[in-house]
RNA sequence: GGCUCCUUCGUCUAGUGGUUAGGACCUCGGGUUUUCAUCCCGGUAACAGGGGUUCAAGUCCCCUAGGAGUCACCA
């Protein structure tokens, strides 16, 4: 079966990158059938918090991305991680090292005074003898010194010479272990078969490696996947703006579009750019991830967002308009409206933004426009307008375009000479749906109301 | 600096020795449109550079350059 996991460290919101590699984890285990995990890597109890963990989780279930098991906290396994630190110590495969922190400074800054690779020089590898008083030593494993081949299954076989792995540590001198043990330990432990992780993780794979063969357990397939840069061409960071996933949400984006957009950085399956869900299981391996880096690039990820808010049902909107305080329910026209503005908003809060424009009545009402569009005669046309609408049918817009028409007519004008000016009037701006999409969600009484409220504003004047 | 990885249009990518180097976003032009958009049609635009191998190289090899990652008792 094919497990994989998602491990991230609990010091913040998740990230765009975060979610990517997660993704694809789980694309990967739901196309063959297998399970997704998630491992919170809270070792270390300076920066982690439990409101980090949350906002994960949050996350995760605004993307939809099922967790399959229960999650796993390295810091409630203590018990498991010194268990095999001590096996490795009987074994002879680990050892105590006393060397102080000044000292392994001392020796690190020596190397690079002569430009050589900081590395243990392993003085306590072999030591019989009285350790040294008052240093409470750390467990260092012993690295057998050989060129050490990773074969990852996105970057082919990645060779790391000998010289570069040396004896290091596994557990720290108040007893507790290192991330690369730990992972290592529980990747086992958890049954994780294809290890996908960012490829800032791949110089950690050798280290691994040896923990497994200590322990003799089977490695897991490693995939390590290259790194999502910022619009710079620099590595994303937990700094660069747009990097937390929920900020995407905030900002009116849907998690469809956003696993999209993610989904295709970095891999691709021919020609196809729009995904489902569906078909992201169906298609992707990620041995058909790509090699290099690669950039953000937002206006992608919008245009995606602007094709499914296309693709979603009235229903649906509403549902998610409800989701951030914007309640439809009481508005017999809500199909009308929706359908009018989806054609054109790109984002959630597009949406929300264009129906308070529609509903709600204009408290100001632009000055550029009001200068371009309301001539001499203009406020006659509009008081002609209403004066029009007795008996008229509004229910459709198809009946606002008819009496339109009509007074277009009788009155021999052109339609931007009433269109626009009715724009002004009905919602302070000339920017919107269908003009006779505008009449019919407002109805006649809304109309006249707001026709008659900027007729006396101009009359103010 | 050592080690490792990477390099096709501005961006995301297709491409597995023979293609007019394809698609998407962006951009530009045109059309539809009462406005803003949408939508439709079309255009510009790339194999980092240099050597090989081969009848033939974006595709294989080497070198150079550039970029990225990593070198903790962090994860």
């Amino acid at each position: 079966m094919v497990i994989t996991r998602f491990a991230p460290s609990p010091t913040g919101f998740l990230h765009i990158g975060g979610v990517r590699t997660a993704i694809f984890s789980y694309l990967w285990a739901k196309n063959n059938n297998g399970k997704f995990l998630l491992r919170i890597e809270d070792t270390d109890k300076k920066r982690n918090s439990d409101e980090a963990t949350k906002e994960i989780l949050r996350a995760f279930k605004w993307l939809n991305i099922e967790i399959n098991d229960d999650i796993v906290y390295q810091s409630q396994r203590d018990d498991i991680y010194t268990k095999y630190i001590n096996q490795l110590l009987e074994e002879k495969k680990a050892y105590h090292c006393y060397m102080s922190k000044e000292e392994l400074d001392a020796l690190r800054e020596e190397q690079q005074a002569k430009g050589e690779r900081s590395r243990y020089n392993g003085k306590y590898r072999d030591f019989i003898g009285e350790p040294p008083k008052g240093i409470e030593p750390v467990v260092r494993i012993k690295a057998e010194a050989r060129d050490i081949t990773i074969n990852d299954g996105v970057k082919g076989e990645v060779v790391f010479p000998a010289d570069q792995i040396d004896d290091f540590i596994i557990a720290r001198s108040d007893g507790s272990p290192t991330y690369n043990f730990v992972v290592a330990i529980d990747d086992y432990l958890m049954k994780v078969s294809d290890v996908i992780r960012g490829d800032d993780h791949l110089s950690n794979a050798p280290k691994q490696m040896l923990i497994y063969e200590a322990l003799g357990f089977d490695a897991p397939k490693f995939f390590h996947i290259p790194m999502i840069l910022n619009e710079k061409g620099k590595k994303l960071s937990k700094r660069d703006n747009a990097s937390n996933v929920m900020d995407y949400k905030d900002e009116g984006y849907f998690s469809e579009a956003l696993l999209n957009y993610l989904v295709r950085l970095g891999w691709s399956s021919g020609d196809q750019e729009i995904f489902s869900i569906e078909m992201m299981i169906d298609k992707f391996n990620p041995n058909d991830i790509n090699k290099s880096a690669s950039a953000i690039n937002p206006e992608k990820l919008l245009w995606l967002n602007s094709h499914y808010l296309k693709s979603f049902s009235n229903a649906d909107i509403s549902e998610r308009l409800g989701e951030i305080g914007v309640f439809l329910n009481n508005n017999d026209k809500i199909d009308i409206l929706l359908d009018s503005i989806k054609e054109r908003a790109k984002t959630l809060l597009d949406i929300k933004e264009t129906v308070s424009n529609i509903l709600n009545e204009p408290s100001e009402y632009n000055a550029k426009a009001v200068k371009k569009n309301i001539k001499d005669n203009t406020l006659d046309l509009l008081e002609k307008y209403i004066n029009s609408l007795e008996g008229e049918d509004f229910s459709l817009p198809s009946g606002c375009e008819t009496h339109l028409n009509k007074f277009l007519e009788s009155e021999n004008i052109k339609i931007p000479q009433i269109a626009q000016p009715l724009r002004i009037s009905l919602l302070g701006i000339t920017n919107s749906p269908a003009i006779y999409d505008v009449l019919c969600v407002l109805g006649k009484d809304e109309i006249i109301k707001r026709v008659n409220k900027f007729l006396e504003y101009k009359k103010g004047e």
